[in-house]
This record gives structure tokens, C-alpha cells and sequence, in this order.
DNA sequence: GATGAATGAGTGTTCATTCAT
DNA sequence: TATGAATGAACACTCATTCAT
């Protein structure tokens, strides 16, 4: 689901059925993860997810302590899932309205790509983010909000954008949007009668996206 | 406990003050929202409902025949709650811009006076919308599509608004938006350190919704 | 095992698998005293106490809450049927001689009557007296005292008995000879090679302990 | 945790502190009386005792075979334990009321000063002496019934002590009297509101011990 | 309609024990 | 000998659901 290691075959660590803790912890958490997605902190069966990795309950328990120690794993584990999914692109190298349009758009696809990191955080959600507390998002706050204001910066210097951006709101906007359109997808499709799984669809709406935020911070008296 | 009461028949019918089949009906109804909403499908309890009301268990099941038959019609009623919340705005005796910020004003106003519905549509979603599906949605969808339909429509005709609008999109936009303040406050407000239930944040955010759905519509060559 | 009660045929209440909450309750308690007694509340199994009574696990956790719930219940009871079983002779009608044979030996008789009793008491102290901290002795204590008090004053007025003799030691001493003789009866009855079990050892040892208890009271310079 | 340390071959076995087999064994072994001295059989829990020497579980099922077995050495070693404490008095050398007093004391001590012991004998009874079917107590037997039947022949043919008193029963009162006070202390403690852990207590305890063991002795008609 | 006792399948968790190295 | 990963059966406890009244 990452960017395939071509080579380095891995040699010594044979996966599964092997005595090697980091693999067996690693797989534990990604089945977890999987199962937390689809059926949300309490919908989810430790059972299930032994069961996936053909492994015994107790593995989960000797190393995540209890189904919260696990969901809890699980949780940072999507917030890192996210980050990773965003972080490679350069945007200082860009001009600010590229830069903006790409930003947008590849938050979008990020939301779209990974799914289960979102049903993860409605979980959480729902849950009062109980679990989220114990987290710290010092530095992914840093960045984004770095990466989201120099664009706005550069724009309004430029002359482009207006003077009244928020790189927190503008966070917020384009979050809302992209994260919406997933996680609502059932309730949001049936009413209004689309799927939201249809790339179709999708194409659709990321194209709104990024002219909402393109929008947004375009001077209007153009 | 067991002390027989010989006289004093509670003669016709008077238990639990004297409430009426239809009224205890919609008084488990709401504590179930309520229920529901807190702790999501899964997280809910029969038992609580029953305690909440001060209701026998068996009466749930009397009235609604399962947890599910009960979930399902706490959603239907959600969605009521929903509709009720935005109906009553003649827009169409407003300018189109006033309009057009009246109805993402208003979008908002209810997203964040609804709180429970927002976390049982999350709870939905997350269950991959399997009871949305037996509800219709057919008026509701006429309606909002109608209406948003017609403020856009006569923005443009007075040429003050962009002739890329779908009254679909718009809508999804403007719910993103707004359903997106509350049901992520707590993740969102813990990476970015603020609280989504304190007014002053709020009323920034309902602000800044509609800005953007407004620079969404207007033309730019103004 | 209590006193029975010859006519009142308790009609309105049939037994087993009826609808009756106390009796389920008490009926629960008892199998629950049992098995207690028998594996101590670290061997007593949950499913093993419902098994006996044909009775579904769930409802120990109806009525007791949990099984330290269930043991403190059992441990309070357990007190309370010691408790019957000493009360009802009146020991200030007869000599103090007598009275205090009379004492020791229904003491011992006591402990032999009811082992599942001392049985718990020893895993209650295994258990570091966890549960016996939230239960109130006072009128136990009381009786008790005055009771022993009595006898022991009687004999001193008398110029029968010594007047170093605390009430509080004396009944320590002669709880300490009967228990013992229950509760060690495996390894002693081991090292020894006798059966406490055996009712010409126990009638040995049970005129053993009134003479000891005798013995420390009389005065010697007889 | 994976890297791997090329050189530095921890030559000649000198892991965990360069203990040999047989001190590993027997450390396993303390540790695991005091675990089942605190928590009963059923209570304790190898994991602990594991825990508590930094051994791995493996060794204790390496060098017992179960926890069964382990219970069994344990047991076996707190009868040792006991008999060492009580071995060294030498009571032919003293006039049988003073060796009477002393062997009374003396027994009394070494249950005060071995609590672990008697905890674990509790256990071994509450689950009906199971193991200390195993064992061989014949020469304990014969030491403590010589010497105490020593003394009670030298003081009745002094014409101090009665002629009805019995080896085994004299036995069965100085342990019944000391092991109670050490055993029940915290039941009794509670319903008599008295520390069985404080000296004074303990004091006036063991005073009246022998006092107890001396009258049953001594003839009345001196 | 209404109650509270009762059920049984499941749910998270623990624990003695074994295996690969 | 020694370790730490792994197992599987059992355990306390929960929960949606039903029954007797």
C-alpha cells in the first residue's frame, strides 16, 4: 500500500510462523488497524484479529496490554500512516497558485488513499478522543502549518491571494472537505444518490476541492 | 419486598404517571438518541436506554423489537430532528448573496445544534451506512437540492455568481464544512490545540464557512 | 441444617426454576458457600457455582456484582451461620464449672459442625482479611465477651476460678483448639498419622480442649 | 534489539550473575514459597515468581515440572524451615516446668517468626493436603513426641505434672494455640479490634500460651 | 402493556505450559 | 542451561434477548 522496496529482500527475518517479535508485533498492529477501520473501537473483536494473523489472543495482550493499549497503537499508527502519506512534496518550489492547487489536491488524495486512517478517527471521535490525548502532534502541527502559510504568504505577496487566510482554517477547509467526502460517504451517497467509491466521482469532487480553496483565497477583484 | 397489598388496587391503569403507549414509545426513542449518539451502535447499551427512561428492557423490544429495529428508528428520527432544524427559511425572499450566506449560516447554526445527530450519521457511516439504506430521503434530497438550486440560479442571472455551481456539490461543500467542526473537535482540536466547543472558536468558524462558500460562488472579474 | 420448620409450607413459593428473586438468590449463595469453602476463593470457579444450582452465570452477576461480590456474601454468611449455631444455650443457669464445660464443648461442637465455615475463614485470611474489613462485628463481639465474661466472674465470686483470666484470650484459646483441629486437620492428621475425621479422635479431642480451658481457669491451690 | 554484536563472545557461561544450577534452584525456590505464602496455590502465579528472581518462566518448569511440583518443593521446604526453627533447645537439660514453659515459648516463637510457614501450610490444607500426602514426616514425628513426652514423664514422675496428658495432645494444643494467633489474625483481629502484628499483643499472647500448656500440666492439688 | 427474573452465546483477559533458538 | 516468543484452554464478566407473570 506504500512505495514497493524493489530490492532488499529482507533476508533475515522469514515472517510468519517465526519467532521474531518486531514482525509478530507489526502484523498484530496493522490487523488491528484494519479491523479498528472497519468496525470502530467497539464494533472490533480481539478474537478477529488474532484470527487474521493466525496468531493466539494472548500475543495481543502480551504486547499491547488490553484491546485500549492496542487501539491506542493502532491510532498513532494511522496519524503516522497520514503523515507519511503526505510529506514528500516540495511545495516551496512551486508558484503559490500551483502550489495551493497541489496542496489541495493532494490532501485529498491522501484522505482517498487511505480510508482506514479516517474510520480510525471517527472512531476516535466517537469516542471523546480518549485515546488521542496520549498522543503529541507537536510537530505534525508545525509542519503543516508551516508548509500551509508560506504558500499563503508567498500568494499575498505576490499579490494573488487576499490578505484574510488562516493556515489553521485553511487547514481546516481543506480537511473538512477531503475527509467528508470519505467518511460520509454512505450516509451523504444515499441521500443524494452517488457513490462515492466511483473515481468518476471522486475526479469530480477533487476538482471542487481545490476550487473551493483556490476560491477562497483568490483576490476577487482579479 | 414480598408483603402482599391487599387493598388498593392501583385500579385502572395508572403506572409509571399515567404516560400513554404513544408517548412512552417517543420517550425511549429520545433517550436512545440519546444513547446512541454518546456511544455510537456499538457502544450503546440496552440496558442504559431502559435505566435512562426508567423502562423495562422488554419494552424495547415491545415497541422497536431489536437493538438494530431501535438504532434504526433512532436514525430515522435524527434525520427528522435534522430536517426540522433547516426548514423554515424563506429564501427566496432574499437577495442572492445574502441568500447564499444565510443558507451556509444557517447549515452551520444547526450542524452545531445538533450534536447527536452528527455523531449518529458518524456511527452510521462507520457502520457502512446499513441502515440508511432503508430510509428515504427522497423529499429531503428534493428540498435541499431545490432550494440551493434556486439561490444559485438567481446569482447568476443577476451575474453576480460563477455558472460552475452544482447545487450537489454546494451542498456537500457547505456540510463538509460545517459537519466536519463538530464531529472531528476532538482530533482536530488536539493536534491544533483548540476547543471547537468554546464559542469564540466557533463563531470564527462559522464566519469563515461563510466565506468560503460565498468566494465558492462569486465571480471573480467582479 | 437449621432448625426446621414443621408446618408453614412456604406454599405461595415452589423452588427451583421459578420466578422467585430471594430464593434464587439464597439458593445461589449457598452453592456459592460451597464451592468457597471447598477451593477457596481463588479455586472457586464462577461456572462450577452455577453449575451446581442449574443456574445461569449471569445471574450471580445480577445479584452479587461480581464474584468478590459474591464471596464477601458468602463470607458474611458464613459468619452469620456460626453465629446460629452458637446462640441458643443459656449459660447463666448453670454453675460456672459446668457452664464453662458446657461453653468449650459446644465451641468445639460448633467447629465441627460447620467446616465449610472455618473453610472460608482460612481463605479469608489467606486473603489477608480483604473482604472481613467491610463487615461489622460489633453485637458478635459483644455477645461473645459477655457472655465468656460472665461465666469466668461467676467462678472467680465463686472462689472457683483464678482472676487472671481475660475474657478476650479465653475465647481466643478455645477458638484457637477447636479451629485448629478442623482447619489443619490434613497436614497434622499427615505428620500424626490420625483422621480428624473420625469421630472416636474427635470425641478424644474434644474432651482434651474442655480440660485445657478448665484446667487454665481452676485454681490450683484447690 | 536486532543488532547483532560481532565480537565479544560471552565466553565461558557467565550469564545472570555466574550463579550455578543448584543456587538458581534454590533461589527459584524461596521465591516461589514466598509467592504461594502470600497469594495460596491457587493464587500465586508463576509469572510472578519468575519475575521476582529475573529467571524465565522456562527454568522453573526446567528444574520443577509443573507448578504443581513447584508448590510441592516449596511445601516441603517450609516443614524444613519449621523444623530448623524449633531444633536446637536442649529441654533435658532443664527441670520440666522450665522446659515445659520454654518448649511452649519456643513453639509459639517459631510461628511468629515464620508466618510464611503457616500461610502455606493454610494452603496446603485448604486444598485438603494434597500434597503433604508426599511427604515423609516420620522423623519430625518422632523428634517432637520424644521430646515432649520426655518432659511430661519427667514431670509426672517428679510429681509435678498429671498423668492424663498425651504426647500428641499436648502437641496438638501448643500448635492449635500458636498457630491460631498467627493464622486467623486478621479475622480475629478484626471482630476483637486488635493487631496480632503488634509486640505487646504478641506478648501477652505468648504469656498466656504457656500459661495455658503449664495449667493443663500441672496437678491441682499442689 | 408492563415487570423483573432468567438465558446463552460471546468478549476481553489470564495463565500454566511449550517451542524455537 | 537459559531466553522470550507463542499457545490454547479456561476464566470472569457482558449483553442482547426472552420468559413467566
Amino acid at each position: 500500500m506504500n512505495a514497493p522496496e524493489p530490492a532488499l529482500p529482507k533476508s533475515p527475518r522469514q515472517r510468519r510462523k517465526g519467532r521474531d517479535a518486531e514482525a509478530t508485533r507489526d502484523e498484530v498492529l496493522v490487523a488491528a488497524m484494519e479491523e479498528f477501520a472497519e468496525k470502530g473501537l467497539h464494533g472490533a473483536r480481539i478474537e478477529e484479529i488474532a484470527a487474521r494473523m493466525a496468531v493466539s489472543k494472548h500475543m495481543i495482550y502480551y504486547y499491547f496490554g488490553s484491546k485500549d493499549g492496542l487501539y491506542g497503537a493502532a491510532l498513532a499508527r494511522a496519524y503516522e500512516d497520514f503523515r507519511h502519506a503526505e510529506r514528500d512534496v516540495d511545495y516551496r518550489a512551486l508558484d503559490p497558485v500551483t502550489a495551493l492547487k497541489e496542496l489541495a489536491g493532494n490532501t485529498f488524495d491522501s484522505h482517498v488513499a487511505n480510508p482506514h486512517v479516517i474510520r480510525i478517527l471517527m472512531s476516535e471521535n466517537l469516542d471523546h478522543g480518549r485515546h488521542a490525548k496520549d498522543l503529541d502532534h507537536g510537530d505534525q502541527r508545525r509542519l503543516v502549518i508551516e508548509t500551509t502559510r508560506d504558500i499563503i504568504e508567498r500568494g499575498r505577496a505576490a499579490g494573488l491571494f487576499r490578505d484574510d487566510i488562516d493556515p489553521v482554517q485553511f487547514h481546516l477547509n481543506v480537511s473538512a472537505l477531503s475527509f467528508f467526502s470519505i467518511a460520509n460517504r454512505y450516509t451523504f451517497g444515499r441521500v443524494f444518490d452517488f457513490d462515492m467509491a466511483d473515481p468518476a466521482v471522486l475526479a469530480v469532487r477533487r476538482a471542487e476541492v481545490i476550487e473551493v480553496m483556490l476560491s477562497r483565497c483568490l483576490r476577487r477583484d482579479g
